[in-house]
RNA sequence: GGAGGGGUACUCAAGCGGUCAACGAGGGCAGACUGUAAAUCUGCUGGCUAAGCCUUCGCAGGUUCGAAUCCUGCCCCCUCCA
């Protein structure tokens, strides 16, 4: 294994904030196994890569042998982030806390070591607990100090609902952390507030408290906001391997660097000459291909990367189709089809009206032929390879 | 409990009796340029059996030749006072 300082130095990388640095230094040079515990939401099963900045920092710990704590936050979740203010989240049944789990299991061990890898739940021990013993552990905790939050106070000063019950999460959270024995709680920076709590907690049960470090909520694809579901800025960790590979090159060459920092498992040194060939002349892109690669591999097995590369180049720098193309099959009863029509029933549009549109912004290709004629019918027996944009495609056969 | 403000297309936000399928911005899509980049420029952005027609401005009624705009009732959100 590699010296105190290597480790410390690869730890630190892409780590907002380590707090106290000092803490974990001493920890990892007593040579402990150290226990990292991650918490993670239930109710959000599809990952992208946004999570797995988090991951990789675990995996980063379980090289070094340490223990990774994944925990499932199947109590916590029932009492509802608070930071989703209006959203009431509906109660998950047990079946589909354990779902969602397997489905957690499948996508995060393609990052993690499953030897080295605890998976645990919270309500084995929050079930257990009475209103006394929850009334005690908050006893722990003041009001003044929940203000401190920052969406707390905020809402506060703003005569913004606080429903009392969302103190009791990061209590929860926070109890997570003496139940486990944390010596380590990584998170994004929007939980720092809630390792916060966990470190506090600790002493009161006599344990060290834990060492925390937030982690940067990874930029979508437009660079500017986090990436998220519900913007339609991500890439999921289960894509298929072009299009994973193809967003990737998608993005700007400066959010590049903050992938590669927060993603690639490439050294420090490794990426600062990346930097330079750059600096020194060479096309971003074909840097932006070594990211591309390295994550199809991780996710899609070693070699995948290089085939979507391939894949990728032939389809937009030489404009060749793709391989696997849909087939739609559409029914005529009559002279045939208008185009729009098999535009839309393809699905390759969202409406007649938005196929007119197409039609009309020169965007409709007909086996590579640009056509803008909406009237065009297609006729029984046609067969041909309808493209609308760069990126919707599908072989139309017309019966 | 009282007073006031507001609900408009994916989002924000104009409109306050006809010229409104509804200004503008953002987002999205498409075209040009490229490295499927980014930035920039241009166009489009409710539906349809498409020079026309139909549905949409919280919900339900009403007034009117004509309503997103006026009236009535209902629902929801917010602010201030108690």
């Amino acid at each position: 294994m590699s010296n105190l300082n290597e480790q410390l130095e690869l730890l630190q990388r892409g780590c907002e904030e380590i707090i106290p640095l000092q803490e974990l230094r001493e920890r990892i040079a007593a040579g402990k196994k150290l226990r990292v515990k991650v918490g993670f939401d239930p109710t959000a099963p599809d990952l992208h890569l946004g999570h797995t900045v988090l991951l990789n920092k675990m995996r980063q710990f379980q090289d070094l042998g340490h223990t990774v704590i994944f925990l499932i936050g199947d109590f916590t979740g029932m009492i509802g982030d608070p930071s989703g203010k209006n959203a009431t989240r509906k109660a998950l049944s047990a079946e589909d806390v354990r779902a969602n789990a397997e489905t957690y299991k499948q996508q995060v061990f393609k990052v993690l070591d499953r030897e080295l890898t605890e998976v645990r739940f919270n309500n084995e021990w929050m079930e257990k607990m009475t209103a006394a013993d929850f009334a005690r552990v908050s006893s722990h905790y003041t009001v003044a100090r929940m203000m401190e939050r920052n969406d707390f106070g905020e809402r506060f000063r703003n005569n913004k609902s606080i429903a009392l019950h969302e103190f009791l999460y990061p209590i929860a959270q926070g109890y997570d952390s003496v139940a486990l024995e944390a010596d380590v709680e990584l998170g994004g920076t929007d939980q720092k507030f809630n390792l916060l709590v966990g470190r506090h907690l600790q002493p009161v049960y006599g344990q060290k408290p834990q060492v925390i470090m937030t982690l940067p909520l990874l930029e979508g694809l437009d660079g500017v906001q986090k990436m998220s579901k519900s913007l339609d800025n991500y890439i999921g960790v289960d894509e298929d391997a072009d299009s994973m590979f193809g967003k990737l090159m998608s993005i700007s060459d400066d959010l590049m660097w903050r992938y590669f920092e927060l993603l690639s498992a490439r050294g420090n040194a490794e990426l600062d000459a990346l930097r330079k060939r750059v600096k020194d002349g060479d096309n971003p892109r074909d840097i932006k291909f070594l990211l591309g690669e390295e994550m199809v591999d991780r996710f899609h097995g070693e070699g995948a990367g290089v085939k979507a590369r391939a894949a990728f180049i032939a389809r937009f720098a030489q404009g060749e189709l793709p391989e696997d193309i849909e087939t739609a099959t559409l029914q005529t009863s009559g002279a045939g089809i208008g185009i729009a029509a098999a535009l839309t029933a393809a699905g390759l549009t969202a409406s007649n009206s938005d196929a007119f549109r197409m039609l009309q912004q020169g965007a409709v290709r007909l086996d590579g032929e640009k056509i803008t004629d909406r009237g065009l019918q297609l006729v029984a027996g046609f067969k041909g390879v309808v493209q609308v944009g760069k990126r919707r495609v599908a072989r139309v056969e017309v019966v």
